[in-house]
DNA sequence: TTCAAAAAAGTGTTCGAGCACACAGATAAA
DNA sequence: TTTATCTGTGTGCTCGAACACTTTTTTGAA
């Protein structure tokens, strides 16, 4: 039961040799003879000799100083999880030496992020933890980063052909296939379906797409048959405005309408079209548990959305960083959080996780 | 950003004392004069000094020995999954001095479980994780383990009127709720549902009672007006033998069967039935993700599983005697983990969590 | 054979907290 | 006054790994 703990001592008894050889052996510091250098290895092995973490953050007392680049969540209460996801794993990681800094652009202007992402090259932080919603501006940086040695972890939206250590989120495919198994399992008799992607510009965000097409793909897979007419709308209007035209202008043409998946955050939206014409009958699926999808998750106008688990995405982007630059292990290079499916009934237990 | 931190000779020399006398108030160890205590105590709350952790456990060195007693996982292999979680968590744990002995028992002698539970006394662990299936015969032990004053930590089945440190596990009646909401989403028409406890000794088992109390409460609040009728049934046969003969006779009498609710591990015996007979329009809700329940989740005859995370019971309970032994930390009575909803579309995420 | 340079191996200090022990000064008992 | 006892305080070693520094051994050129 009890395994007796290996020291580098013990190595160095058994090996009849001193500590500093097979430290030198451990860290390829300095030489050793070849003929000691195997002993010491192969007795390495035999004891299954794993270095004492704690001995070893004592000795090491080094920092690591991580930047995180994200949206102001003041302007979108989105990215109040996140925050508060790194907040959590920095408090846990602290003593281990790990600090943040927070660099928030807005959301709405790419010369902010332009802006905010030199500063993060200025500060040449050991670690970055990068939620790049500006695709085409973040590209340069990427390569600016990679060359200044500097890891970097992507949350919340993949990108193709950069080199990250790693992506943490949702695969959008079959988020998109569980939006439609969910929404199928609830409609029994044909009609209209509605992908509606609110507020959101669609060509510099390609998981809204992809989420799309596991949506239609599920729908169109044999089994179903055509029971089921799919449709996709981009419904944009400013702020202080609602989409209600919109709204009234796809159910005249769809009257048949029996369900809508709203492929981000802003299911409220057409919630509150869907109470306001009382139209119960209408199912609705969207993502995320901000407080005004809560409100209509609550009334069961909206059935179920899924949690693309914002909180744990910044929790585990600097868990990542820090099981790589801290401790030492090997990374993953994508991390899919799980689709959480979310209702009523199970809400809670997801508020505030762990 | 970079706070300083404060150690215990910093707080010393601000003092002008010695780190002995620091450590002496500290931990209320040896005499100190009143005023040079006073002093340190408020130089303490000054410069907000919090310990080294890890200075802390390097020196200390003390190992915590946990029992753990749970049914044999070679016998129901339900029980393989709080293993694995618990084994994880002792090899995160095992740096801090944790060590695991199991205890392991037949679930289907009580004999078996008192001889086991009489050597965990014996043994005096430092902590206990423990299934506590056989209800009644668990009693006197925790009694005796009070007094003992070895903590334990109840996980699976939730127990009343006794005095664990914890409780790990899912909120039973909101269980039977959610399992409720999905069936009633997934249901147009009017008919019958039925709660299955299948192979199940009900009266040594509350939670499965809470759980049909949850489902029915669902069904029989107003929104639904008694549009499905709610019937019950144990579905109890021995090993080698089939469901069949029992289910036909339910169908016979409940011709209108919509739905069928399993409030245990075992769905996989009713989808096997339904799949025989192709009885594809009855919809069909359990429990874990057991591989036979998988395979049946995976060709949609079980439609929904909702997953009790028995690894992370485990792994939780193993986390919560260190928070609470280790780390020193208070613990929550209560641990409800959520209540996860599985489909084919998002199982992946969860059969190897973190 | 000698000796300096290079190679290889060994020693000792450090990180912060815990704890055993040593020691000083005060007080009391003989 | 001497000796014992009690308070209060300070010192120094320990945990395991890292790393700077020292010492020993080997090598090869004169």
């Amino acid at each position: 039961m009890k395994k007796r703990i290996v020291r580098i001592k013990d190595i160095a008894e058994k090996a009849q040799t001193s500590k500093g050889t097979v430290d030198r052996v451990l860290h390829n510091r300095g030489r050793v003879a070849d003929d000691v250098r195997e002993r010491i290895l192969s007795i390495i092995k035999e004891l299954n000799y794993e270095p004492n973490f704690i001995a070893q953050s004592l000795k090491s007392q080094r920092t690591y100083n991580l930047a995180v680049l994200i949206p102001d969540p003041d302007a979108d209460s989105y990215w109040e999880a996140p925050k508060i996801g790194l907040e959590k794993a920095e408090k846990e990681l602290r003593q281990y030496g790990v600090y943040i800094s927070l660099f928030i652009f807005n959301s709405h202007e790419e010369q902010s992020f332009i802006a905010k992402a030199r500063e993060v090259s200025k500060e040449h932080p050991d670690g970055l933890l990068i939620a790049p919603v500006f695709y085409k501006e973040a590209l340069p940086f990427f390569e600016e980063w990679a060359s200044l040695n500097i890891p970097y972890v992507l949350f919340n939206t993949q990108i193709e052909h950069v080199n990250p250590l790693c992506y943490i989120g949702q695969d959008s495919y079959r988020s998109g296939s569980l939006a439609a198994k969910i929404l199928s399992f609830g409609l029994q008799s044909p009609g209209t379906v509605l992908v509606a992607h609110v507020n959101e510009d669609i060509s510099n965000s390609a998981h809204l797409i992809t989420k799309e097409a596991g949506f239609r793909d599920y729908f169109e897979s044999d089994k179903h048959d055509s029971k089921f007419k799919i449709i996709s709308k981009e419904i944009n209007f400013p702020d202080g405005e609602t989409l209600d035209d919109q709204l009234d202008a796809i159910l005249t043409e769809e009257p048949q309408l029996k369900a809508i998946y709203v492929t981000n955050s802003k299911a409220f939206e057409v919630a509150s079209y869907l109470e306001k014409k009382a139209l119960k009958h209408i199912k609705l699926v969207g993502y995320d548990l901000l407080t005004p999808n809560l409100n209509y998750l609550e009334k069961e106008i909206i059935n179920f959305l899924i949690n693309q688990n914002p909180l744990g995405q910044g929790y585990w982007g600097i868990h990542q960083l820090a099981n790589f630059l801290v401790f030492k292990k090997d990374i993953q290079p994508i991390k899919f959080l799980p689709l959480d499916i979310i209702t009523k009934e199970n809400l809670d237990y997801y508020l505030d996780p762990q």
